[in-house]
This record gives structure tokens, sequence and C-alpha cells, in this order.
DNA sequence: CACTTCGTTCAGTTAAGATTGAACAAACTA
DNA sequence: TAGTTTGTTCAATCTTAACTGAACGAAGTG
């Protein structure tokens, strides 16, 4: 159970300071405290829970972590652990790594974890502006002022894609 | 009921034509397919699908169009056209307009109605960056590595605010 | 004044997702 | 072969947020 391949900071830590109604007792560890908000974080921006807390614990400890490291150091189910991994390897946060002679899953930060974010970003504004063209495409040309607010709103996605693309080159370096 | 006060498109649109399995009808009309699927959009972006929809609405029929308009056209309660149309004035996404001798409300699209979003947007990813900072603080200084991937991601997140805020000026004009 | 219209608030319902346990298949181990 | 371990899938549960109807106050109108 023990994973003995872990880079540097090595602490786990099971430390207790603030007491609850419950009597259970809330970590005041940082580490812990900022995993936590990161999975706050994510609800916020629609993603689940486990998924932000997960990229907090990487973010912490950079990996590789096993597929069970995470289920029990989270206390999540591995059903969980299975489907938020699949999301951020989707979204390329996050790398499956394979360890020669063990059976389990290996997972690690992505190079440039939050970069493939801003290409999700971007496929949603395509989406859009799919939606514009094709709402511009079929809306009776009479209506004059539809048409001139759906190219308004063109103009700002197209722009708001180019900013994001030259954002993602600069990233890439 | 009726609303004089409108700018040139003036099509309402009840029509109908295809048939869903419960015998009810769906409005090919492009306009309410638009509508709808903003609503759709909205929605996976993590807004309510009626914002949306009264957002596509206002993208079609520029406005002003009276609170009671809404709830009737978008078949949604009184109570959801409240709490929906705050959303977006405090998004800034439409204006509440007064018309004399009138005591409903009207409202109508905004100037630049996703440039605010954008500084939405841009709050979110600042108190992403206060969390790092926290993070930076609190987490125990020879914990290097986490640190540095801290350091990384405080990286992104300054790159990726200086680019929105440039993106706002740009559609500031 | 009584009566209507308009928008907000709030308690309750509904709908949508997230999370889980259990069943399962694949890949080992003995 | 039978028995483990590992990750996935699926149905059921739990949680959260959206949405609604009804009650209400404010602001007319007659």
């Amino acid at each position: 159970m023990e994973n003995s391949f872990q880079d540097d900071d090595s602490l786990r830590s099971e430390e207790a300071s603030q007491e609850w109604s419950d009597g259970q007792s809330a970590a005041l560890d940082p580490t812990v405290r900022f995993i936590e908000q990161m999975g706050i974080h994510a609800q916020g921006d629609g993603v689940p829970r486990i998924a932000g807390r997960i990229m907090g614990y990487f973010i912490v400890y950079g990996g590789p972590v096993s597929f069970a490291q995470l289920a029990q150091e989270l206390q999540v189910s591995r059903a969980s652990v299975s489907t938020n991994v699949r999301t951020l390897t989707d979204l390329g946060m996050i790398d499956k790594v394979a360890r020669p002679g063990d059976r389990q899953d290996y997972y690690q930060l992505a190079n440039n974890p939050y970069l493939r974010m801003i290409e999700t970003y971007l496929l949603r504004m395509r989406a859009m502006q799919d939606l514009l063209q094709k709402a511009d495409d079929t809306i009776p040309a009479n209506m004059h002022s539809t048409h001139s607010r759906l190219a308004q709103m063109r103009h700002f996605f197209e722009t708001a894609v180019q900013s994001n693309e030259q954002l993602i080159k600069d990233l890439e370096q």
C-alpha cells in the first residue's frame, strides 16, 4: 500500500485542528485546505468538485500517483476516481503513466495543465460562432436589426477567439 | 397587452412544424430555434437555461421588451423572469429602461453584452490567483516541487489575466 | 375606497448532476 | 484451475440548483 515512488515532498497528513459541530475535526493543514479550495473553485466553474480536488492533489504532489492512492487520500469511491480521472485526462490536465511491473494506473500532472482548458474554452466559443452563423443563414433577411446584432456578436467572438489563440501561443513559448 | 414599442422586426411566432412523440409540436421557426439553442448553450456554460433563452430573445428582438412579454413569449413564470432578468442585468448584458407613462419594466440588450462576461471571467481568475498566493504563503517552504508547480500556475493565470484585460480594451474600442 | 396590475420573495417541487456500491471483465497469481 | 487485484460501468441515491405557484407590497385606476 505504500507508494515509494513520489517526488521530493513526502508529507501526507492526517492532522486535525479545528473542531466541528459534529465532533469531527477539519484539517488546518495548508495542503489539505488548498486541495479542498480547489474543489470548491472547480465546482464554481461547473467542474465536479472531486475533479478539482484531484487537480489540487496533483499540484501539491506532482505525481506519479496511483489510482488507489487518489481514492484513499481524497476519501472518494473508486468509481468517482475513475470518472473524474478520465475527465481530467480528456481535458489534458493530467496524463496516465505506466509503471513497469505495476498493474496499477498512475497519473501525473500534465505539462501545461491549464493550457488545454483554454482550448476547451475555445471549442465552446467556436460552437457559439456556429450557432450564430446558422442563425444568420436561416433567419429571414428582412429582419435587419436582428442580423446586425448577430453580426456584432460574431465580431465579439471572432476577437475573443483570436485573443485566446494568441494566448495559447504565448503559453506554449 | 400589445407592445407597440419595438424596433423593426416585428414577428412573433407560434408556428409549429415538427411532430414530437408526445403529439406536441416543435417550432422550426429559425428565431425560435436560435433562442432555444442559446438556452442550451447557456446551460453548458453554467448559466440557467432561461437566462440564455432571454439573451437569445434579446438578440432577435433587440428590445425594449416588457417583463410580461418575456414571460409570455418564452412561456416561463414571472418568478423566473424576475430572477433571470436580474442575473442578466447584474452581468451587464441587458439594461432596464423606463417608459414614460408605463408602469411595466422594459429591458433591452446592453451595449457590449458579452464584454461584462469577460470581466466576470476575470474575477474568477483573480480568485484563483488569490488561492494560489495563499497556498504559496502557507505551505511549508521545504516542499520545493509544490512551490514550483504553484509558481507555474501563477504564471499561467498572470498571463491569462493580462491577455483578457487587453481583450477588454480592444473590445471597448 | 375597492380593485387591478406589476414585480419580488419564498417555500416547495422538479430536474440535473455528482457520487456511490455492487456487479463485472480483464489481467494477474498461486 | 480458483482466487486476487484493478478499473469500469450501471442503477440507485444524494445534492444542488432551477423553476414554479402563491402570497405579498407597491403603485396605479375607477
